[in-house]
DNA sequence: CTGAAAGCGCTTACAG
DNA sequence: CTGAAAGCGCTTACAG
């Protein structure tokens, strides 16, 4: 109690039995009597038995840790997922090994080889890295890899990501069901797959219900606050009839909303808007003003930790999982109009 | 290459010499001549020789795992502080075992014993918990406690957390700087240990400069954004005047606003806010609206690690380690006059 | 300075 | 079904 830990040849005296015994009673490899079964468990219980993990892993080779490369981790794109599967994993048991994703390659094959010394039972990449696949592969990487936060590429056993094609349907069905018809999509480059899904989300949906893009499809720039205002003002200079715009994200609705004010359009009287990241549940102060599509990303990094623990445990995982994204409605969509200060003021 | 690693016995045999020779060689227990340390160095350079980091752990005892106690993993305020710890802690290659703080005495007790059978290397708490000291005592475990992100009280013999008398000194010094001579303080309870620094370090600021609070101290209501209204709609209906609010936090900030706004009143030109927090800085939309206080709690984390990795080596910690804060700041303080769509299209 | 050996606490074939 | 033994890869007193 006081120094030495019990350890599993103490339950073995206790129970009368040798350790060997012990061990096959207390694990699930091995035939034993129900009997000395009990036996073992009862001296187990009483004596608070915990075995070491460390002699445990040892001799198993599973090092009950799991090693993760983060992109960019302290970002609000990778916090939530790396504390969500961090805390999945905790629950289970298993530690996590953080490494920067932002390096060369070969510091990258670096950090991969600290963690094969580790002898990591899995790896979970979070974000976009060089290659890490092919690069794990060239060095015999023993573990499974499983990805999150990225769009699936070539190469890639398992990855966990948002379903991006939800989005561009919530955002439709959201937008028709206030009755708007003559929506515009200002989002960032097409070469983004997650751009290219949400876009084809939102444009599936509106056919769906015999409806298209006001622009006949959508408008591709950037991720910047300054493409969506440089966008909404050419819609509205080409004199665009339009009663709704499905920003590519929150900053891009941002400045949607700031040319709007300029011309004098009324949100949502005349123009609606939605944005993509819901930003606003971090600030949570109060009203949403902004209608937002929110990733869940702590969802997504408990999903992570999901397949990492299906992969551990050699289990077939799907290559695609796609977790639920959500629709925060706010005062952009759904009014009263957004105006001074009742805006910033929470 | 293919399939085992490559272990010690391998690098022994490599370079002639016994296991025991070559682990001499290339720890720092023992007396090896120069000549043979060399050679085993070489052989171990060679063959990329890492060694199994298990086994060294099962015979050292270390585990190079630290346990996390969390309170709110994926709160707002607790994921900087873990994910900069984590970071930091990977690039000492080591790994965290995170668990739920939100848990009975029993359930911590019970994460504390599996920490303990994990070995871990200490245990750094983030937030609060019902007496850990107590029961990690109570359970003589054995590894060193680190805290962060909470004021300290008795008991503990490590604390890392936000510099709160500076950040009221800072609002101090921002406002002085700006002319403003009639500040009002709006905060939450002054049983709250963080709260009480930050009002004396304001207080003590002021009084520097021959200056005290409007209405002789500190207004202590809650960290909730109807606070900050009512307490603003007293300080006008009191005919107080005032030139400047600091607000508890960036809710109660926005309490402040909303009630300065329906009075008319104009945010800087007639009265200056200041929160405490910096949430945009998690929304990131380019012009800063509110001036706030930003704890850094990234920071915080990484200065938890140093912390955590000093007490795995058995130096001496200070007893408390407070990490500067930050001014952000915004449009609240310095103008232009926070105005319709302005604020909330960015 | 170096080698041979014991040992960390567990798991798991291998005999009985 | 059970016990005795080997072994996981390293570190570290202990002899020489």
């Amino acid at each position: 109690m006081s120094k030495g830990n019990v350890t599993l040849g103490d339950v073995a005296a206790a129970a009368g039995v040798s350790v060997g015994t012990a061990s096959r009673a207390l694990g699930a490899v091995g035939r034993v009597s129900e009997a000395t079964r009990e036996r073992v468990r009862a001296a187990a219980e009483r004596l608070d038995f915990r075995p070491d993990a460390l002699a445990r892993s040892f001799v198993t080779g599973r090092s009950a840790t799991v090693g993760v490369l983060a992109e960019h981790a302290v970002g609000l794109h990778s916090m939530p997922v790396l504390v969500g599967a961090s805390e999945r994993l905790g629950e289970r048991g298993i530690a996590t090994l953080m490494r920067d994703a932002h390096a060369t390659r070969s510091e990258l094959a670096e950090h991969l080889k600290t963690l094969r010394a580790r002898r990591v039972d899995a790896l979970l990449v979070v974000g976009d890295t060089p290659d890490i696949t092919e690069i794990a592969e060239s060095l015999d990487f023993p573990s499974p890899l499983v990805f999150a936060n990225i769009e699936p590429s070539a190469g890639q056993r398992c990855v966990v990501t948002a379903d991006e094609r939800q989005a561009g349907e919530l955002a439709a069905a959201h937008l028709l069901g206030l009755g708007r018809r003559r929506i515009a999509h200002i989002t960032a480059s097409a070469a983004l797959p997650a751009v290219a899904l949400r876009a084809a989300g939102l444009v599936d949906a509106l056919s769906a219900r015999g409806v298209e893009l006001v622009t006949g499809g959508s408008l591709h720039g950037s991720y910047e606050r300054e493409w969506g205002y440089e966008a909404t003002q050419r819609l509205l200079t080409a004199r665009e009839g339009f009663d709704a715009v499905v920003a590519g994200n929150d900053g891009v609705a941002g400045g949607v909303l700031a040319a709007l004010a300029e011309a004098g359009r009324r949100v949502p009287d005349d123009v609606a808007v939605i944005g993509h990241d819901n930003l606003e549940r971090h600030t949570a102060r109060g009203i949403q003003s902004l209608t937002s599509i929110d990733p869940s990303r702590v969802d997504i990094g408990r999903a992570a930790a999901d397949a990492v623990l299906a992969a551990i445990a050699g289990e077939e995982t799907a290559p695609v999982i796609r977790v639920p994204v959500a629709l925060a409605v706010g005062r952009s969509t759904t009014g009263p109009t957004l105006s001074p200060f009742r805006d910033i003021d929470r």
